[in-house]
RNA sequence: GGAGGGGUUCCCGAGCGGUCAAAGGGAACAGACUGUAAAUCUGUCGGCGGACGCCUUCGGAGGUUCAAAUCCUCCCCACUCCA
């Protein structure tokens, strides 16, 4: 085993980078070993909830890593959970999912697919339905897989004993939902299954599910939970603390300079791939000797994150803009625009119709809080009438340039 | 099947016939401060009207009352204990 250890050093560093846990990495070296005796590429699983389609960051960290496995000449195999979706996450804190359509599940499904892309290898990935396999099960089938599993053994699981415990609502279908993914990794015949430490549970119960099957059982790669960018909770749409893939570049950009400084370090080895483990210990020290800003270092930090999924080009974009904004309070070069309906318009109506504002009421409050400019004067008359081009400033970061 | 407490504004959570658009906390927003932040302080935080006012809201539908988030009836939802 020593020499195969060797042999794979490369491999494995890289599969380690920015990863928690791997169970097991012995099994996945002798993987690594007969992918190549057999001249066969490993299949790298890795199952989306296409309830939603708008990916954040976070959601992409094993998807950076599946990444890692493509280079590697591995194929990287994409479950769409159209079943699990019906059920919902018991490891999230979601509760009962509204039922979707057929429709909407393709749909949502496709644009998930293309934010995916932006990290996967097209060439190397494959996409399968859980329709597929669950599609055509009868009652029978269904009762045998769920044979396979006590009660006991989801009672040890945190999420469902905790929720038991505090007398939280526990559907006995989201008991399925660690049965249906297992069986995905028998369905699909995986190698290796990633996903964040929470879908430990999950994801050894398809090693249990494989063996159960007479498969080889997977190995799992278990990333970390980015944390969101207050700092506080992990990343996660329904907090607002993330930074989503189809965010601008501004707004990447812009989230990413709004984390805690804490996090700085955190994010550099997990948000992106570019940083190198020497980089980043050099970085960390730094911070800690006090001796620099650390807003430069973040500012290198959201550069590459913009660079990551937008190119080059809009991370100097963003970057500018930023600056302007932000440290010089000039004004940004693009914002929504707004044409007067009329010759003049109410500050109140302008603000409301343009969706700057959500209320008259919101509009009234903010100029009361001096938070309204025209053309970089402050306004204090809620009766203000606008009758010509200009730009107004709402707030630090709400912009609207008006057009006569 | 039996017994019992619950469902309140974005979230948590008080209120239990008028003084309730509804305490308090969190989130959010604005202002000051700043190194982008964070922390801190101040303010705002259902909608419409320039303040007194009006409208919509307290799981749902009805009802009692001059007056209901608060009382009654039925229904729905989740929970606890016993079987």
């Amino acid at each position: 085993m020593y020499e195969e250890s060797m042999k794979f050093e490369k491999e494995m560093k890289l599969i380690w980078k920015g990863t928690e846990e791997i169970i097991t990495e012995e099994e996945l070296i002798k993987k690594f070993l007969k992918a190549e005796d057999k001249n066969k590429p490993l299949r790298i699983k890795y199952g989306i909830d296409p309830t939603g389609y708008d990916v954040h960051i976070g959601h992409l960290v094993p998807i950076r890593k599946m990444r890692d496995f493509q280079d590697l000449g591995h194929t990287g195999v994409i479950i769409i959970g159209d079943f699990t979706a019906q059920i919902g996450d018991p490891s999230g804190k979601d509760e009962t999912r509204p039922h979707l359509t057929a429709e909407q599940v393709k749909n949502n499904s496709e644009k998930y697919m293309d934010q995916l892309y932006t990290v996967l290898d097209k060439d190397k990935t494959e996409v399968r339905w859980q329709t597929e396999w669950f599609g055509n099960m009868t009652m029978a089938d269904v009762l045998e897989l769920m044979g396979k599993f006590t009660l006991a053994q989801f009672m040890a699981h945190e999420t469902f004993r905790s929720r038991y415990e505090k007398g939280l609502p526990l559907g006995m279908h989201e008991m399925m939902y660690p049965i249906l993914q297992s069986y995905d990794s028998v369905a699909i015949e995986a190698d290796v299954e990633l996903g964040a430490t929470e879908q430990k549970f999950n994801i050894l119960a398809g090693r249990d599910m494989q063996r159960f099957f007479g498969l080889p059982e997977q190995v799992a790669v278990l990333s970390p939970i980015l944390m969101g960018t207050d700092g506080k909770e992990k990343m996660s749409k329904s907090l607002n603390n993330y930074i989503a893939v189809f965010d601008t570049p501004k707004d990447k950009y812009g989230k990413t300079m709004s984390i805690p400084d804490d996090l700085i370090v955190n994010y550099l080895t997990y948000a992106t791939s570019s940083f190198s483990d020497s980089e980043i210990k050099n970085y960390e020290k730094t911070l800690n000797s006090g001796s620099i800003n650390p807003k430069l270092i973040k500012e290198k930090l959201a550069w590459e994150i913009v660079r990551t999924y937008d190119g080059e080009k809009y991370a100097n974009l963003a970057q500018a803009e930023f600056n302007k904004i932000f440290a010089k309070k000039e004004i940004p070069d693009e914002m929504p625009e707004f044409k007067l309906k009329t010759t003049k318009m109410g500050i109140t109506e302008l603000l409301v119709s343009a969706g700057i504002c959500t209320s008259n009421g919101e509009v009234k409050r903010l100029i009361k809080q001096n938070a309204v400019s025209i053309d970089d004067k402050k306004i204090d008359d809620i009766f203000f009438e606008v009758d010509k081009g200009s730009v107004i400033k709402v707030g630090k970061r709400r912009f609207l340039k008006v057009l006569k």
